[in-house]
RNA sequence: UGCCGAAUGGUGUAACGGUAGCACAACGGUCUCUGACACCGUUUGUCUAGGUUCGAAUCCUAGUUCGGCAACCA
């Protein structure tokens, strides 16, 4: 994990070659160095609308990671809860949860936005009383009228000039439930022919008779995002506010309120790109779809890019840990390989997976000099390269399954599996060698009859005789049968964001994004599996047993990740 | 047409005026009781045009392309 003070590594010659900095964590050197703070305060500011993704979590390891990287550091969890209408506790839980997960803590530095809104208010009354803002009662329509457009300057609202006195009483009747939502807001007076749309006097205040989430009603008046975040920030003692390059035109605003205003603290915004992966999806609004509309099972379906989505698939906080670091941070608006995350999580489960042995799509294979009711037990390792691991023992039988992909009756030159009067290694147990293909009346092969050499017992020939193809199998009889199912990418395309020749997101979604083996073939020990634990069924992939849909003894397999497949690739060269 | 920002191999990222490096991907090979892992090797890059300089990915100028911004969302 890089959330040490050490970040430099050693080089031959001995000199500490440091780690190469961000550019954001360069600047909070250079403010460190310069004594402009004697250590970060960064915080990690969520609206509870929706659930954490993978995008999240880069901003989260950032956050995080400064805080853990500088003495003294802390790093704030603030939900930004100023929209009643879309937010919910729900998600301030989830989100807590997510956080945790990946391996962060904020000690006690938890916030609402909420609890300042009293605060804000004394600020927004500090703006009306030194002439800086004013109470509108322009339609919404009006002020959008008003506003001009990118290349026409605004005009001022009519409401512009009332004195400070009667901006106070009308703003103080605003906050007493006297008007109608929509019929006055409280603008701040900035400049309606500044070149930035934010400055046209933006709107600070807005009238929403809604219940919130944790002020209940009590208030009927709500802050804006960009009079609430600067003051927010301000009122924590934030150092650095690291946001989304989207807010960069929001800076200037930030930068007024807090000039404008007596604060004792002066954050500083400081904006970086957005995460952005291939083959999904990255945006509250349509992930909020998906769930809405069904096309996924929930927020935490493991095609989904979230936190939740991502734990359940059987990532790993390390794995994603160890992505964020990887992608870097910049203000290059880039869209990142999935592959990267997905070696991510590879890597990590390679070194700490047990290894088990399962057959998705089964074909039986019978023994015929095997004894019928004979039962041996072999021993096989936990994991190839860490003895420490041990080993399990596994049922061998006179019948047993093997993957039907590792049969094939007229193989190509370089297939190295089963196939008529092959030799191969059972892993773990004897070699075998095929005789018999029996097939159906429809011509379909529908067993396999072999022969195994007892010389060849644990799976290696005294004779030295080598095999070039081990595949895996379970024995029939004591086959554990079990649900696994079998994720793949949710859209077919790189970037389903692109709207192509009237196509969205929805058009690209994947279809075979999901397979279930109602009843895969398992080796037996794995009936005993707990919940969320992970391991690696030997030549498919990574596995992790379904946190939500396993029960005591009845586990369910999801897919983390497949393993790399060489044969497929060459395969697919054909 | 206004403002803000960004451009380095297929992808992500380093270099801070001095040999364009790393990871992923791809390709080839070695090893192998996982066609995994590991290991070795190969291909591919500084948006364009000028300028400054002994020397430019880096500094300057102009252009090109891409992204963001006109919720009483965040």
């Amino acid at each position: 994990m890089g959330n040490t003070n050490n970040n430099s590594a050693g080089t031959d010659n001995g000199e500490a070659k440091p780690e190469p900095l961000d550019f954001i964590r360069e600047i909070v050197a250079a403010d460190l160095a310069s004594g402009k703070h004697a250590s970060t305060v960064t915080r990690f500011p969520p609206e509870p609308n929706g659930y954490l993704h993978i995008g999240h979590a880069k901003s989260i390891c950032l956050n995080f990671g400064i805080s853990l990287e500088n003495e003294g550091g802390v790093c704030h969890l603030r939900f930004d809860d100023t929209n009643p209408a879309k937010e919910d506790v729900e998600y301030v839980d989830s989100i807590k949860e997510d956080v945790q997960w990946l391996g962060f803590d904020w000690g006690k530095n938890i916030y609402f936005a909420s609890d300042y809104f009293e605060k804000l208010y004394g600020f927004a009354v500090e703006l009306i009383q030194s002439g800086k803002a004013f109470v509108c009662e322009l339609t919404l329509d009006e002020i959008a009228g008003h506003r001009g457009t990118p290349t026409k300057p605004g005009t001022n609202s009519p409401y512009r000039d009332r004195s400070p006195g009667e901006n106070l009483e009308l703003f103080q009747r605003m906050r007493d439930g006297e008007f109608a939502d929509g019929t006055r807001v409280l603008r701040a007076k900035i400049d309606m022919a500044s070149p930035n749309l934010h400055m046209r006097d933006p709107v600070l205040y807005r009238i929403r008779k809604t219940l919130h989430h944790r002020t209940g009603n009590k208030w009927c008046l709500y802050p804006m995002y960009d009079f609430t975040h600067c003051l927010s920030d301000s009122i924590e003692g934030i150092t650095h506010s690291l946001c989304t390059l989207e807010f960069e035109v929001h800076r200037p605003l930030y930068d007024w309120v807090l000039d404008n205003v007596a604060i004792d603290s002066r954050p500083r915004q400081i904006e970086f790109a957005r995460l952005s992966l291939t083959y999904t999806v990255l945006s509250k609004r349509k992930l909020l779809t998906l769930v809405e509309e069904g096309r996924v099972n929930g927020w935490d379906d493991p095609r989904m890019p979230t936190v939740s989505g991502l734990r359940r698939r059987g990532y790993t906080p390390a794995s994603i840990r160890s992505f964020c670091k990887t992608i870097g941070i910049t203000k290059f608006n880039s869209l990142t390989d999935v592959a990267l995350l997905e070696h991510s999580i590879r890597q990590d489960l390679n070194d700490t997976t047990p290894r088990r042995m399962a057959v998705l799509r089964p074909l039986k294979v019978v023994i015929t000099n095997f004894d019928e009711d004979k039962v041996e037990e072999l021993e096989a390792a936990n994991h190839p390269k860490d003895p420490e691991a041990g080993t399990r023992s596994v049922p061998f039988t006179r019948e047993i399954y093997v993957e039907r992909a590792d049969f094939m009756e007229e193989p190509p030159r370089k297939f190295f599996r089963l196939g008529p009067g092959r030799e191969v290694r059972l892993r773990f147990a004897y070699f075998i060698t095929c005789n018999e293909v029996i097939k159906n009346a429809a011509g379909e092969v529908t067993e396999l009859h072999c022969t195994y050499d007892p010389e060849t017992h644990g799976g290696n020939a005294p004779d030295g005789r080598k095999v070039k193809g081990t595949i895996h199998w379970v024995s029939a009889s004591h086959a554990f049968e079990a649900q696994v199912r079998l994720y793949d990418r949710l859209f077919t395309v790189e970037d389903p964001n692109k709207e192509d020749d009237g196509k969205t997101y929805l058009d690209h979604l994947n279809a075979e994004s999901l397979e279930v083996i109602a009843d895969a073939k398992l080796e037996p020990g794995l009936a005993k599996a707990e919940p969320g634990e992970r391991f690696q069924f030997e030549r498919l992939g990574y596995f992790c047993a379904d946190a939500g849909d396993s029960q005591a003894g009845k586990p369910v397999f999801n897919r983390t990740v497949t393993l790399r497949d060489a044969w497929a690739k060459q395969r697919g060269k054909g």
